[in-house]
RNA sequence: GGAGGGGUUCCCGAGUGGCCAAAGGGAGCAGACUGUAAAUCUGCCGGCUCAGCCUACGGAGGUUCAAAUCCCCCCCCCUCCA
């Protein structure tokens, strides 16, 4: 059987590991502990951690114990690594309460049941430290001129960097130390921009222990137009359905480039690699077949099957896709039939029918959906011909919408551009 | 603490009394082309009751018919010196 380090190579998960034939006999010689850190920076994590979680369910498939470690301590410092600016210091008040966010949305990837993953919070430990005592005994063993001449810091010593900051690699360093002597963690993953502070921990682990503890690295996900995923200053991509509906979602899949498709399928998805591969020869109608696997296994993998089947029915409603071929991808449980018409996980709202009675001016109506951010930005959106109700292109901002564009259900359909659908239900 | 430089719209970054809702780029949105892709081209890109009005150039005052632009005080950041 392949261990888990052979996946992560097959599925594109390593950047850079302290020492990789060593970490493959290691885990196929026994189980252990590893961990990776998320940041409490919010309420939710968004799809730029989403190689790291599905990491740790790889191995935790393959029998190993992963330690999700929620930075509670650490995030009240704020990791420089690679940023322009400080990051802005959140209360402790704030970062106790996203650190329980991200437990109870962690637990949807992984099993936290007695001896098989764990939850930490590194605020448990870091918070009690002394600071003499720290110095003493951790701080010594960091080289300054060391730590001047690394990557991670490069950017900061241009543009400053504060001591409060300076201070984040002693303490990821810490980290590892103290979940290697607690809970036996012989190796830390983490995205690449990690890579230095995880070293130190490798190596502090050396000096103080003496004995070897590993790192292994992700690549950054960009995508093939080298975009950063996730994060867009506009539309972070959660996991939280409350942020990020199921439907939406499935969309930001379902639009992945064609050249991500087979990476993001071993990345994304635990469907086999044999059948992944099998991607790379597919075009046009049929690649756009992987994309919809791709985002139907993504989206039950966050939000389970049953809104992914929501997800993938509005979405193939909306866009009429044919349905995916039997061969493609056959270990996905992707319904590969026409979907019934099923409109549920598209947005929608229910407006009183007083109001249609009246007629409701067209760029009104679509800034009450929140399709257009203003009612500015509904008109311009009108002007230039990309508002549509019940697929019919809306000429002037002003028409007045009715009781007669509703369908029999009550139901009118509104669109901005090609893809973005909304129902208004008149009541 | 001293000297100098700087804080501009989502981001970067021009502007140094009226022609500034503010160049240019990026991001974003829409249109064309396609395949719910990318690239490319085009348009838009503070708000509103939209040929007009309101709100904006770190914060608070002041000068002026008129300030992002000049003066005063304050806050923050950077560089060099201590």
């Amino acid at each position: 059987m392949k261990n888990v380090y052979d996946v992560f190579m097959e599925r594109g998960f390593v950047e850079q590991a302290t020492d990789d034939q060593a970490i493959s006999q290691l885990l196929d010689r026994q189980e252990i502990t590893c961990y990776i850190g998320f940041d409490p920076t919010a309420t939710s994590l968004h799809i730029g951690s989403l190689v790291p979680i599905m990491a740790l369910a790889h191995m935790q498939r393959h029998g190993h114990h992963p330690i999700a470690l929620i930075g509670g301590g650490t995030g009240l410092i704020g990791d420089p690594s690679g940023k322009t600016e400080m990051r802005q210091v959140l209360t402790r008040q704030q970062i106790d309460y996203n650190a329980q966010c991200l437990q109870q949305q962690l637990s949807r990837y992984l099993d936290f049941a007695e001896g098989k993953a764990r939850l930490l919070n590194n605020a448990d430990w870091l918070t009690k430290l002394n600071y003499i005592e720290f110095l003493r005994d951790i701080g010594r063993h960091f080289s300054v001129n060391k730590m001047l001449a690394a990557e991670s810091y490069k950017i900061r010593l241009e543009k400053g960097l504060n001591f409060i900051e300076f201070n984040y690699m002693l303490l990821q360093a810490y980290d590892f130390l103290y979940l290697f002597k607690n809970h036996d963690c012989v190796m830390q993953m983490g995205g690449n921009d990690q890579w230095g502070n995880m070293l130190a921990g490798s190596d502090l682990i050396r000096r103080m222990e003496g004995k070897t503890a590993h790192s292994m690295t992700f690549p950054l996900i960009t995508t093939a137009a080298g975009h950063k995923m996730g994060k867009t200053e506009k539309g972070t991509v959660w996991l939280d359905a409350r942020l990020t509906s199921p439907y939406d979602y499935y969309q930001h899949w379902i639009n992945t480039e064609d050249e991500d498709v087979e990476r993001f399928l071993a990345l994304f998805t635990f469907l086999p690699i044999e059948e992944i591969r099998q991607v790379r020869a597919l075009t046009d109608v049929r690649l756009n077949m992987a994309k919809a696997v791709l985002a139907f296994e993504a989206t039950s993998i966050t939000h389970g099957e049953e809104d992914a089947t929501d997800a993938w029915q509005a979405s193939t409603r909306a866009f009429r896709p044919k349905p995916v071929a039997e061969g493609i991808l056959p270990s996905s449980t992707i319904p590969r039939k026409e979907s019934s018409a099923d409109l549920s996980a598209i947005p929608s709202l229910e407006k009183a029918r007083a109001a249609f009675e009246k007629g409701i001016p067209a760029y009104e109506l679509l800034h009450e959906t929140g399709l257009c951010s203003s009612r500015g930005e509904a008109r311009r959106l009108i002007e230039q011909g990309g508002a549509y109700i019940n697929d019919v292109q809306i000429v002037s901002y002003d028409e007045k919408i009715h009781m007669h564009h509703t369908d029999e259900l009550g139901m009118i359909r509104l669109r901005k551009g090609k893809k973005k659908h909304f129902l208004v239900i008149a009541k």
